[in-house]
DNA sequence: TTGTAAACGGAATGATCGTTCTGGTATTAT
DNA sequence: ATAATACCAGAACGATCATTCCGTTTACAA
């Protein structure tokens, strides 16, 4: 009897998790992506998240480990939704004008100016954080690579009739989103955003 | 006798200054232009800077006034030197090509990779800090006017064909800067940037 | 009921933060 | 020599930092 006891015990499991851990950490990634790293303290994480202090070192490690989670979260969310809407659109150029003036409305609208959390990652942690420079690379690299297959199939449905380089074509691409992301944090002229990623976009034909 | 040592007293200029007010201002400007606002402490400036903590504070004031000379003292070089190099160059196509290429081999060169201090700036503090953003949106309006007035001459002296609204081309262009700007310290393959940066120049025609 | 672990509020840790203060030294015009 | 000031080294301030620990409550399987 205390055998069968001693035996069952490994099996009990009391209390199940209460709080969502992917609930908690995309609260966590909004303050990072709004405030960053360094100006985000212990403090703010544990009255914006809900839980306790001890949990959140419990469940995350620490405060780099849940830096590192919620930017990969951010990371996997924006790459899925880019290529979800870029599907959606048959045209290419029809795509990128998409691409460009969500990310344009969205800064817009957004009355926290977060801007893109990768741009504030590459601004912030680059020049000491070594780790975070490869995150950052695979980054850029599967966004370009995502918009050369997309240039690609349009390629072959005849959209590009012009012969350019599409490898040259797609960090082209990926240098105006960057720079897209980082001025429409400054200038509020929605019209003078919008002209100028439509004179980027005329280098696709 | 007394009446006149009293007067005098106001004249006496004891010790000159010792330390070079704009020499230690260019030491704070590369920190923060390194480490960013945040993560720069005090004791992080008073060791780099070489003079004593209570002469910081004596000749600049507090940590946020020394942060926003430095900036500023930033924003005065880099746009003298962004105007001295397109003065320097007849044609406006070749011109923009030396600004991009220079902006590519300065960021590969950095071992640092503090990228550029206003886009760092823009990134981390326009979320909260208001007065920041219009010292910010400033520096946006001196460089594409700068731009424009460029673009201008070179269209007076026949160098663009296409009648584009230069306006518009001016902010294209402070948007592609800013892109490279912040691609390049993530990316570190030099021919993919240069490449990119004479695809959107060939819009210059 | 009981054991187990999740989650809690909150205190405590030692380090570091920005800032101010103290006391002493160096320099300069009188 | 003297008065005035620039500059220094370093201590001290209270606040906040990231992190750990404690004691208690909660929920669930046995």
């Amino acid at each position: 009897m205390e055998a069968y006891f001693c035996a069952f015990t490994f099996f009990i499991m009391p209390r199940v998790k209460l709080f969502d851990e992917n609930e908690v950490l995309t609260k966590a990634m909004h303050l990072f992506w709004k405030q960053g790293y360094s100006a985000t303290s212990i403090q703010d994480l544990v009255v914006h998240l809900g839980i306790n202090r001890a949990s959140l070192y419990d469940t995350f490690g620490d405060k780099e480990k849940l830096f590192k989670k919620s930017f990969e979260l951010y990371r996997k969310q924006s790459i899925d939704r880019v290529l979800q809407l870029l599907e959606n659109q048959a045209d290419v150029k029809e795509g990128f004008s998409e691409l460009f003036n969500m990310a344009v409305s969205e800064a817009l609208l957004d009355k926290d100016r977060k801007g893109c959390f990768a741009v504030n990652n590459t601004t912030e942690l680059v020049p000491n954080d070594e780790g975070c420079q490869e995150v950052l690379s695979s980054n850029r690299r599967d966004f370009e690579n995502l918009f050369y297959k997309y240039l690609k199939k349009g390629q072959e449905k005849g959209q590009l009739k012009e012969c350019k380089d599409l490898k040259i074509l797609a960090s082209f691409l990926f240098i105006i989103y960057n720079g897209i992301l980082v001025v429409s944090k400054i200038q509020t002229n929605k019209k003078e955003l919008t002209d100028s990623v439509n004179l980027a976009l005329s280098l696709l034909r």
